[in-house]
RNA sequence: GCGCCCAUGGCUCAAUGGAUAGAGCAUCUGACUACGGAUCAGAAGGUUGGGGGUUCAAGUCCCUCUGGGCGCGCCA
C-alpha cells in the first residue's frame, strides 16, 4: 500500500516533471500537505508563481484523494485530504501487519557496526549512545524490509591483552575465576605495571606476540578474559532491551588474519606505500596518512577496519554498511572509506556512512565524568535511573533522551528531565499508551469487539479526530524517512506529536460515553494510535505498557 | 597552523531553501465526583551569536568575525 503523500506526491509529479516538494502543511488553516514547487518552477521559467500553480492544479488529479486544490499566499498549492479517504487508509493501516510502513523494492543487505565495549573495561556512556542508536537503526531498517546483519566490533585484541595476560600470570591468578569487575580492577593494576616496571613492559610486549602466534596459554587466559567480559556485556543489553547477541559478535580479534593480506593488497598496487617506517595510505586532499601497519610491524585499528569492509562486502554481500561510532572518529572513517574506495573494495554501488554521535555532558556542560574525573559506567547511570523510576520506565527515560535529540550534537544528561511524564519524554509517551490501551481494555469488557477486522472508522466528524487521523497516516513516511536519512530523532518528533494530539482527542471526543457508530469508529482510532504508537515506541527500542 | 562540528525565548530542544521560526520545562490564568489530572485549554516569552553576500524566498546555502567542543602518522 501507498501513503496518502506518496500518492499524492506521484500524482504532482506526474504534472510537474520535477519532485513536487509536498511537505505536510505548516498551519492547520493551509490544508493537510502544500505543495511548493510552483514557485521555482515559476522563477526558472520566468513566469508568475500564482499562474503557474494554477496551471497546476489544472493538470493533476487529485479529485479522489483531495478536496479541491487552493493557491495560497504567493504560490503555494494548498490541500486537504478527503475525510472518506483518510478513515480508509487509518482502517487501512491499523489491518496492515507493517502498519503502514512500505517494504523495500530492493531491499538492502545492511551491516550496522555499532556498540563495540571493550574486553576488560566498564561500559560507559560512549557504548551507551552507540548501543541504543544502532539499536534503533536495525529494528527500523529491518521494518522497511531491509535485511539487517548487526555486527558488535568489540576491542577484543591489541597490545592491551599482552599486558593483561601478563599480569594474570604474574599475580597466578585463575583467569576462568574472573568476573568483569575484577577483571577491570586487574587492567588498572596490569597499566600501573606497565608503567613503572620495565621488565614487565617488554614482558608484556612480548605476550602480544604470543597471542598472535597462536601461542596456546596465552590463547586461554585471553578467551577466559573475553568470555567475562561478553557475560558483562550481554548483562547490560539485556537490561538495556537491545538485540544484540552473540551471534553478532565480530570482533577485533576475528579480522586479525586478514591484516597480513590488506597490507600486501594496498602497497603491491601502489596504494600504500612506506613512509618513516609505516605502511601508509595518503588520501588525496588529506595531509595525515592512513596508517595501515605501523613501523615496528604491527596493526592498528585502520587494518582491522579496511579488513572489515573486504569481509562485510566479499563474505557478507553487504549493500549498505553504517558505522555507529562517535563524531571524534569522523576523520577516521572518511579515510578509510577513501582508501577503500582507492582500493576498489567499496565500489559506488554501496553507501558506507558512519552515523556519528555528539557526546554525552554532565549538567556543568562539560563531558560527562564522575566526582574524580572517571568516565561514568553504563551501570552506574541505568541504576540512577532506576532508583527515579520503573525499569521499564527508567530505560525508556534515557533511550528517548538519547534518540530525541539531533545525533550529531552533544546532550547533558539531567535524568530528572528525561523521566518526567509530562513533556516530550519517553515516560509519557508510554503514558499515552497505557491510557489509550485503558479505553479499549474497558470497551472491551463492555462487549465492544475493537479488534474485529471488519471494524472501520466512518465518522470523522471532530477536528480533534481528524487530526488524529491524518496524524496517523504520516507513520510511514516518517518511517521510511528515518531509513533513508538515519535520523531517529525524527520518529521521537513524530511519536511526541502523536501522543499529544491522542490527548486533545481523548480530552475532546469522549469514546466510552460516545454511543453507536461514533462510538465504533472511535475504537477504531483508539486501536489505530495504540498499534502506531506501540510499533513506534518498538522502533525506538522502548516498550510500550498497557498499564503503568 | 590545518580540518570537522556547534551557537535558536530564562532552561532543554525542533524546523526537507518556503507562508506569521515551532514544542517541552519553568512562570502566569483557567478546567477536577476524572473514558487514569501521570491531563487538558490558554497567556506571556525571539532582531535565530555579530557582520556581509547568494536567492522570488535564508535559522537553513556562501564568506567573514566572535565564542565553545572535537580531531590532526604509528592507542583503539
Amino acid at each position: 500500500m501507498s501513503s496518502i503523500p506518496a500518492l499524492l506526491s506521484s500524482r504532482f509529479q506526474a504534472v510537474t516533471g520535477i519532485d513536487p516538494e509536498l511537505r505536510p502543511a505548516t498551519k492547520a488553516a493551509f490544508g493537510h500537505y502544500q505543495c511548493n514547487v510552483a514557485l521555482r518552477l515559476a522563477n526558472e521559467q520566468g513566469r508568475k508563481p500564482r499562474d503557474v500553480a494554477a496551471e497546476i492544479i489544472e493538470a493533476v488529479d487529485v479529485s479522489d484523494i483531495a478536496e479541491p486544490l487552493e493557491i495560497a499566499g504567493p504560490g503555494f498549492i494548498n490541500i486537504r485530504v478527503k475525510m472518506d479517504v483518510l478513515a480508509t487508509a487509518v482502517t487501512d493501516q491499523l489491518a496492515d501487519p507493517h502498519n503502514g510502513i512500505e517494504q523495500e523494492e530492493s531491499p538492502d543487505k545492511v551491516i550496522v557496526d555499532y556498540s563495540a565495549p571493550n574486553v576488560a573495561k566498564p561500559m560507559h556512556v560512549g557504548n551507551l549512545r552507540s548501543t541504543i542508536i544502532g539499536d534503533c537503526l536495525v529494528r527500523v531498517l529491518r521494518a522497511g524490509g531491509n535485511e539487517v546483519i548487526p555486527q558488535n566490533h568489540i576491542g577484543d585484541w591489541g597490545t592491551q591483552f599482552g599486558m593483561l595476560v601478563e599480569q594474570i600470570l604474574f599475580e597466578g591468578i585463575d583467569a576462568t575465576t574472573l568476573t568483569l569487575d575484577t577483571s577491570v580492577e586487574l587492567y588498572k593494576r596490569a597499566q600501573v605495571h606497565f608503567r613503572e616496571d620495565e621488565a614487565f613492559a617488554e614482558a608484556a610486549r612480548l605476550r602480544v606476540v604470543a597471542l598472535q602466534s597462536g601461542d596456546p596459554q596465552t590463547r586461554t587466559i585471553w578467551q577466559a578474559l573475553i568470555d567475562v567480559s561478553k557475560a558483562g556485556f550481554n548483562r547490560a543489553y539485556a537490561r538495556l532491551g537491545v538485540l544484540l547477541t552473540d551471534e553478532d559478535l565480530a570482533g577485533e580479534s576475528m579480522y586479525n588474519p586478514m591484516l597480513a593480506s590488506v597490507a600486501e593488497d594496498l602497497e603491491q598496487r601502489g596504494i600504500a606505500v612506506v613512509d618513516q617506517g609505516a605502511l601508509c595510505v595518503f588520501v588525496p586532499g588529506d595531509e595525515t596518512p592512513l596508517i595501515v601497519r605501523k613501523s615496528d610491524g604491527g596493526f592498528g585499528y585502520a587494518a582491522t577496519d579496511l579488513a572489515a569492509i573486504r569481509y562485510r562486502l566479499n563474505d557478507l554481500k553487504a549493500t549498505r554498511l553504517i558505522y555507529v561510532v562517535g563524531s571524534p572518529q569522523a576523520h577516521h572513517f572518511a579515510q578509510v572509506f577513501a582508501v577503500a574506495k582507492m582500493a576498489g573494495w567499496l565500489p559506488d554501488t554501496v553507501k558506507a556512512e558512519h552515523v556519528g554521535f555528539g557526546s554525552v555532558l554532565g549538567s556543568d556542560g562539560k563531558m560527562f565524568k564522575t566526582r574524580d574525573g572517571k568516565a561514568v559506567t553504563l551501570d552506574t547511570l541505568l541504576d540512577a535511573a532506576e532508583e527515579v523510576a520503573a525499569p521499564d520506565v527508567a530505560m525508556a527515560a534515557v533511550k528517548y533522551a538519547d534518540l530525541s535529540n539531533a545525533l550529531h550534537k552533544d546532550y547533558v544528561f539531567d535524568l530528572n528531565r528525561m523521566v518526567a511524564t509530562t513533556g516530550d519524554t519517553g515516560p509519557y509517551l508510554q503514558y499515552a499508551h497505557a491510557r489509550v490501551s485503558q479505553i479499549l481494555r474497558r470497551a472491551e469488557a463492555d462487549g465492544d469487539i475493537v479488534v474485529d477486522t471488519t471494524a472501520t472508522i466512518s465518522i470523522l466528524a471532530e477536528l480533534a479526530e481528524q487530526t488524529l487521523a491524518l496524524l496517523l497516516t504520516r507513520f510511514p513516511d516518517t518511517v521510511a524517512e528515518v531509513v533513508a536519512s538515519l535520523q531517529p530523532h525524527k520518529l521521537c518528533l513524530y511519536l511526541f506529536e502523536l501522543a499529544t494530539q491522542l490527548s486533545t482527542f481523548y480530552e475532546q471526543c469522549p469514546v466510552l460515553k460516545s454511543e453507536g457508530e461514533v462510538r465504533a469508529s472511535r475504537l477504531v482510532l483508539c486501536r489505530a494510535t495504540q498499534k502506531t504508537l506501540a510499533v513506534g515506541l518498538g522502533l525506538l527500542g522502548i516498550t510500550a505498557p498497557e498499564r503503568m
